[in-house]
DNA sequence: ATGTTC
């Protein structure tokens, strides 16, 4: 594998062969000895064999393999080329939220906290397979959320109206259309919005250890010490079921269209073919899913404190920070053109000013989120006039080290336990969680490091975890 | 990630 230093923390893999452009990953020199131990490297290669692709395909420094295009994967696309299910993933628009409040967490003690996690279960089904709680609504309201997103669901009474505006895409994906979803994938979404799932989603309860930016901190509602909720998950069964339809329906069509497909996981269509259009309506459908069961679960979170707590949601100060999405194909436009930019694993980050910010953020940036394996510390990040590079873009985590069979067979309940420190948990089976554990993942202080020492985004500020909620049986 | 091995 030829890779080619390209400035700091920066190297290229020059076109060679099939591929039309050439292929950049970002790491440090602690992150570049990973680089060889899985099929990353050779995916992103392949991704840059696609029609249309746009120099560079992009890997961030939390770059692990995955299905098609790696995760923490970023590929933009000229209107001329292709669309790919398998360049956004199974989990369309898994992302994150960050709640603040006014609380202070030296407040919340070990007994507390494991109360709180205890009611937030009590309201958020958690685990694969697992069904909403909210079903009479949900499933009435289920085409109006995947076309309007999440006006929808807080018309139905989940968070307070102006909640969209503090969301990525104000929490409506325009093109939806679930005449392009299949009934399977429908059945799914029905019943399983406000859901959490399993894997690596979570509800978790943090402490903010550090302020980097004074001034970014405050415009964003953030203080040392304050207690911060974040929430990671997806659109479940719904986005799983149409990555899968439609990774079928594009590999047929990309025969049918003459596209070479290096990897049947990057089967695509042109975008303006109407296999390619279809799923563009599919996966918007599950963006919106996606934004609106953070909302649900939001307003569960916050029935859950007040119940505790025995303060309302306005007297905890309960506020939306943002909600980004990690896993999305977006119209957008860079250097004057506009591109699909497929982001698999990578998050928006987009600098002061910047026209495409939401209204609330137009002048500081929008906050970019990126949480922590379980057991160590997220970030608030933004942007800079640099990350133009990376199609205005950041990591999405600290990227797994190891595979979940090979986490599953290496890491003990002893080692899971001291990794996990004092944090508060949710455990009852062991074996849900070992592939979570903290030593299967990359170091995100390297990670974000890599990123911010290449100047293309500046630290907000740390949460720590106090407890955390997992998708367990 | 996932009614996980359609």
């Amino acid at each position: 594998m030829e890779l080619v230093r390209d400035g700091l923390n920066r190297y290229r893999i020059p076109r060679r062969g099939k591929m039309r452009v050439d292929a950049v990953i970002y790491v440090n020199d602690y992150l570049r000895r990973f680089l060889g131990e899985d099929k990353a490297l050779e995916q992103l290669m392949n991704a840059a064999c696609l029609p249309g692709v746009v120099e560079p395909v992009i890997g961030m420094p939390d770059i692990h393999e995955g299905f098609g295009l790696p995760i923490g994967g970023i590929m933009a696309v000229a209107p001329d080329g292709v669309i790919s299910a398998g360049a956004v993933g199974m989990d369309i628009n898994c992302g994150v939220r960050l709640i603040r409040t006014d609380l202070e967490a030296r407040h919340f003690n070990k007994s507390l906290l494991r109360r709180l996690i205890e009611r937030i279960e009590h309201y958020v089904p958690t685990g694969i397979g697992k069904k909403g709680k909210h079903q009479g609504i949900t499933r009435r309201i289920f085409e109006e959320v995947v076309h309007r997103g999440v006006t929808a669901v807080i018309e139905a009474g989940f968070g307070r109206p102006g909640d969209e505006e503090y969301i990525e895409e104000m929490g409506c994906l325009p093109g939806a259309d679930i005449s392009a979803c299949s009934r399977r994938a429908c059945e799914r979404g029905e019943v399983q919005l406000g859901t959490l799932g399993g894997g690596n989603h979570f509800i978790e309860i943090q402490r903010v250890t550090d302020i980097f930016d004074e001034e970014l901190a405050r415009s964003f509602g953030l203080f040392e010490g304050q207690l911060t909720i974040m929430i990671h998950t997806g659109s479940r069964g719904f986005g799983h079921q149409i990555c899968t339809d439609y990774t079928n329906k594009l590999a047929a069509a990309a025969k049918r269209y003459g596209i070479e497909l290096p990897d049947r996981g990057l089967a695509c269509a042109p975008i303006d073919s109407p296999e390619g259009k279809a799923y563009y309506q599919a996966m918007a459908c599950a963006v919106n899913y996606a934004f609106s069961n953070r909302q649900i679960i939001m307003a569960d979170v916050a029935r859950a404190f007040a119940d505790v707590l025995g303060q309302s949601p306005e007297e905890m100060g309960f506020q939306l920070v943002y909600d980004v999405a990690h896993n999305i194909a977006k119209w957008e436009e860079h250097g004057g053109r506009r591109l699909l930019v497929h982001r698999k694993g990578a998050t928006r980050a987009l600098c002061a000013g910047h026209p495409a910010n939401p209204p609330v953020y137009r002048r500081t940036g929008h906050p970019a989120l990126i949480p922590g394996s379980m057991g160590t510390s997220s970030y608030v990040l933004v942007g800079t006039e640099k990350a133009a590079e990376t199609f205005f873009s950041v990591n999405h985590g600290a990227g797994r080290l190891l595979s979940r069979t090979a986490a599953e067979k290496k890491i003990t309940k002893e080692e899971f336990e001291r990794a996990m420190g004092d944090v508060v948990y949710n455990v009852r089976s062991y074996k849900d969680l070992l592939d979570e554990s903290p030593t299967a993942y990359k170091d995100i202080e390297q990670v974000i490091q890599t990123l911010v020492d290449r100047g293309i985004t500046r630290k907000v500020a740390r949460m720590c975890p106090l407890a955390v909620v997992k998708g367990v049986d």
